[in-house]
RNA sequence: GCCAACGUAGCUCAGCUGGCAGAGCAGCGCAUUCGUAAUGCGCUGGUCGUCGGUUCGAAUCCGACCGUUGGCUCCA
């Protein structure tokens, strides 16, 4: 969430771990410990013991840690042969510490660290003793698996964090609260942007006319873009025969996440998991020549995937989405360019919406690959040479790519500074084999192009997500789904209300009148909350001088407009697709 | 899928060790015709997630299922 913590604070937050293991052993029996580690947001600790932790019980492990910090007993450091240790952690029964000691490997020291009655194999380091360990606080229980196996058993698993002072706990407790107004489900319902529905089922999302109104204006975008762009438009169907997913390699290596086979006249259809067999079939529709390319398909194109019910969350992780996807194939000498432009297009596509920080990560070739070395190397330096060009700071997962080729994911940070992966940019060796895909070269014989997949949003559902907590729900106007809400002062000006809302919408923009029978600071009020960029307020005073007093949902009351200077207002605004982040204004 | 917690009106939430289902907001009606973040009064609204069990009696206890949340694993 925050910028990295210093190795100081991670030993710190690594040590806070430790007492809260010694105050869980305190409160409770029979604990076998695991591992407790530091992250970038506190640190955790898994155990195992009869007892299932609850966040009822924090009060008891953050009181006996308390204790443990205030009677400052010093972190003692003590090496032991391997087989001293084996007997000790064998004597005192810590199943798991023996199998984390067995992976220890040889040569390395082998250290405990004490600190009072406590004492647990790690490799340290710890601040000098407990009283270093500044304000902490336990924060959630959660299961987890030894090892992170599926097959393991399950540990219970408590989160906590620690700062070096009070002031950098309150911050971050401050976060967490700010990250939960913003989450995109509670503002989801709050604005009506979407739902998910029991009767329809889970991971299924229902964009309500606010929401869909936003996609909309999402996609009108991307559309233009891509148009510039140089990219083509597809459609194509949601399901395909098995014979299609067998020769495109899905079924064989994507049938966990694809749904049951539906029987049409007596062939199997499958519902799509992703597009590229369709948008190879068009490709493949007529011999290609080399001089047509790079082809470059792009669809808003819709998959199903079958997720674990356990994953799914929101908006961020569902199993119908729409994937902005596009596919480029060129040939060997256009690769490196079409990588730059992909990027460079990524990039102008998330400064529309006010996101200027990106980072990313390169994935290289692993062990089981398919595909010729020098593609491989070509590919991976392509997508290297465009980050370093473009100056986009990244990391390198050397082997971490798919089998079937290199890739890069882009992430950016939003308006509270968290990270989002989002473009992902990915060579495939393996469709223009599968499907064997040709082009004619200038010696007149086929040879097999490049295929790369792009999707810059990565899936509407997810980008959406995003965007409503990055802007806190507030859209900025060129994005909000009510542009401008018209409220008259009482019903005697509803006929010029209408008549401001009728040139308004002339005009192209969406606005609606607030019609209650409220007085005006409870329509204000109402519009506010709804996030509402601009408001209209129109009472006897504007009826008669053909204006309206404008008000502005972040700069407040913004005085008298004629309806021509409210719409140039508004059309330059919309025109620089500015954002004004934070949201609304503080509540009076 | 696994571990844990949760599921009461459209929303946010009360409802004690089992004894007549509540509040605020929203919605609707009436009155008010109002000037930059909540006008007043009244009314409607629930098979307490579903199914089963225990009990004279279940929102409350038990079980199964469905869903949600926090994680694990996975990922757009």
């Amino acid at each position: 969430m925050n910028a990295k913590p210093s190795s100081e604070l991670l030993t710190m937050r690594h040590s806070a771990a430790h007492v809260m293991a010694a105050a869980v052993c305190q409160v409770f029996d029979r604990v076998l410990l695991d591992i407790g580690p530091a992250t970038e947001d506190g640190f955790y600790y898994d155990f195992d013991l009869p007892h299932r932790i609850g966040p009822e019980d924090f009060p008891a492990i953050e009181a006996a840690m308390a204790r443990i910090i205030a009677e400052d007993h010093p972190f003692e450091r003590i090496e032991m042969s391997r087989e001293e240790a084996h007997r000790w952690l064998e004597t005192a029964g810590q199943k798991y510490k023996l199998e984390r000691l067995a992976e220890i490997p040889e040569g390395e020291p082998i250290t405990f660290y004490r600190c009072g009655p406590f004492m647990d194999l790690c490799r340290g380091p710890h601040v000098p003793s407990t009283g270093h360990i500044g304000p902490f606080k336990l924060l959630s229980v959660a299961g987890s698996y030894f090892h992170g196996l599926e097959t393991n058993p399950m540990l219970q698993r408590v989160y906590g964090t620690a700062f070096a002072t009070q002031e950098e706990l309150n911050r971050y407790l401050r976060q967490l609260e700010e990250a939960r107004q913003r989450d995109h489900r509670k503002l989801g319902r709050e604005l009506e942007l979407f739902s998910i529905e029991e009767a329809v089922g889970p991971g299924l999302i229902h964009w309500h006319p606010s929401g869909a109104m936003v996609r909309y204006l999402i996609e009108e975008f991307w559309r233009r873009e891509h148009v510039r762009a140089g990219y083509q438009f597809v459609f194509t169907p949601h399901i395909g025969r098995a014979e299609l997913w067998a020769i495109s390699g899905h079924l064989d290596f994507y049938r966990e996440s694809m749904y049951a086979p539906m029987k049409i006249d007596e062939r199997e259809y499958f519902i799509k998991p992703m597009n590229c067999p369709f948008h190879i079939q068009i490709y493949k529709s007529r011999r290609h020549s080399y001089r047509e390319l790079p082809v470059r398909f792009a669809e808003l194109g819709t998959v199903y995937r079958y997720e674990k019910d356990g994953v799914l969350h929101g908006l961020f992780r569902v199993r119908g989405f729409t994937q902005d996807d596009a596919h480029i194939i060129c040939t060997p000498d256009q690769v490196e360019a079409e990588i730059l432009a992909v990027i460079r297009f990524a990039r102008s596509m998330w400064d529309a919406f006010g996101f200027r920080e990106i980072s990313a990560y390169l994935s290289t070739r692993p062990e089981k690959a398919v595909g010729d070395p020098a593609r491989w190397e070509q590919a991976t330096a392509a997508l290297e040479q465009a980050l370093r060009t473009e100056q986009i700071p990244y990391d390198t997962d050397v082997g971490g790519g798919a089998f079937y080729g290199p890739k890069i994911d882009l992430k950016v940070r939003d308006a509270i500074g968290r990270e989002w992966q989002m473009s992902t940019v990915q060579f495939d060796f393996n469709l223009p084999e599968r499907f064997d895909m040709t082009y004619i070269g200038p010696d007149g014989a086929p040879h097999r192009p490049y295929m790369i997949h792009r999707a810059l949003l990565g899936s509407l559902e997810r980008f959406f997500g995003i965007l409503v907590e990055h802007y806190a729900g507030a859209f900025p106007l060129w994005l909000a789904p009510e542009q401008i809400r018209i409220l008259p002062v009482s019903d005697r000006v509803e006929e010029y209300a209408r008549s401001v809302r009728d040139r308004l919408r002339a005009a192209e923009f969406r606005v609606t009148i607030d019609q209650s029978a409220d007085k005006i600071g409870a329509k204000i009020r109402r519009a506010q909350t709804d996030k509402v960029p601009y408001m209209a307020i129109v009472g006897l005073r504007e009826a008669a001088s053909d204006t309206v007093a404008l008000r502005h949902r972040r700069r407040g009351d913004l005085g008298a407009f004629s309806l021509a200077e409210v719409e140039q207002l508004l059309r330059d605004e919309v025109a620089r697709r500015a954002s004004d982040r934070n949201g609304d204004s503080p509540k009076p």
